[in-house]
DNA sequence: GGCCCATGGAGGTCAAGATCGGAATCCAGC
DNA sequence: GCTGGATTCCGATCTTGACCTCCATGGGCC
């Protein structure tokens, strides 16, 4: 957490990215409420009016990174989906990707799933979007597979995501002695008794 | 939302009821830090000095709320769980009992769940407690009805908590046009199938 | 050597939490 | 019915903290 060296000059784009990685770092560590921009400006070692200079304010720092926070988590998810057409070895990757999400070393599920500005709109549309557009993926899979109607394989799938998100998160808090894919595995096991039961679609 | 009349004293102890119950309305509606004692003492009529006689801060203001909300859906999880001896119906009950909290009319469950205050280690206290308590129960059930290693029997109940909150949460959101038992009762057969299939211990 | 512009320290502004002296209201007892 | 005291209540104010800009400066480039 020590302030870089204060020197040098850097092209714009380097800088940018400085900034964002110094930013993600702070708000990861202490939400957006008790960060200030001069603790993001002393990380990255600059003044205030440099970081103002590449970004508008506070809150569009913040939506940057829970943006692309949450385009990383819901890609993750797809290719999951598609990385096999086994629906029994989609779970287990599915719920892989949500531990290797959440236990990845920036920390930068925090911004997602722990937020501390959900009633702003703007990111309470970005947060619902993991959650939506994940359950929306499985959906289809769930509803192809079991003919459910939409509504129900919806909540279905909902109910899957929110296993994944909450128990991920639990485990990397305290794994409590289990290793990453030893959780993964244990959960996605349990997913998929679920889901497997309900009447196949032919 | 219109305030109260200005009007009439009240003893003390009704007082410190109506400041808990307009609180509560206006944290539920606009979250912790949108939410100003302005707001809180106009919504119960009163002039802000009056709220600062009855609590010392607004942070403890909303733990006093936070403190009530979690003690409840615990207690309501508990006699979830004790109000049978067949597990079917215990998991249908747990699961009945976040579907009731969470649609609520007062929405007391968002402090909780989509609290904006995690930070405060307090408020991080109360909110883990509901899942860790609630977790820690289902545990002795799953532990005694599988034979199960603890630590994996906590991580499976942490997932179907997790279930439960998030589907919960997301029904509420947007019904779909599954009534509330339905909903609850679909998510339970979800829970149980995947519980179900474990070994029996005997 | 001279220009240029990114940088930095210091400060303006404003919202919101927290507080003080005085006024209004209720109650007990004569 | 009336008075004295205590409790409750309010308008106005203070202060803090954080976001967001102004003037001097110093290294890089021609």
């Amino acid at each position: 957490m020590a302030p870089r060296p204060r020197g040098g000059r850097l092209p714009r784009r380097a800088r940018r990215a400085q900034l964002l990685e110094s930013a993600l770092e702070v708000f990861v560590a202490n939400g957006y409420h008790a960060t200030g921009m001069d603790d993001i400006a002393d990380r990255a070692g600059v003044s205030k009016p440099v970081l103002y200079q590449h970004f508008p304010g506070k809150q569009e720092l913040y939506l940057a990174l829970l943006e692309t926070s949450c385009d990383a988590i819901i890609a993750s998810c797809r290719r999951a989906l598609e990385s096999t057409e086994d629906n029994k070895q989609r779970v287990a990757a599915t719920m892989s990707a949500f531990y290797e999400y959440v236990g990845s070393e920036s920390g930068a599920f925090r911004l997602v799933f722990e937020s501390d500005l959900t009633n702003e709109p703007a990111v309470r549309a970005q947060i619902d979007r993991v959650t939506i557009d994940c359950a929306e993926m499985i959906t289809d899979v769930i509803r192809d597979d079991t003919g459910l109607p939409t509504t129900a394989a919806n909540l279905l799938a909902v109910s899957l995501v929110g296993m994944a998100q909450v128990s991920a998160r639990f485990w990397t808090d305290d794994p409590g002695g289990l290793g990453r894919d030893e959780a993964s595995a244990l959960v996605a096991g349990l997913a998929w008794r679920g889901i497997a039961g309900y009447p196949k679609h032919d």
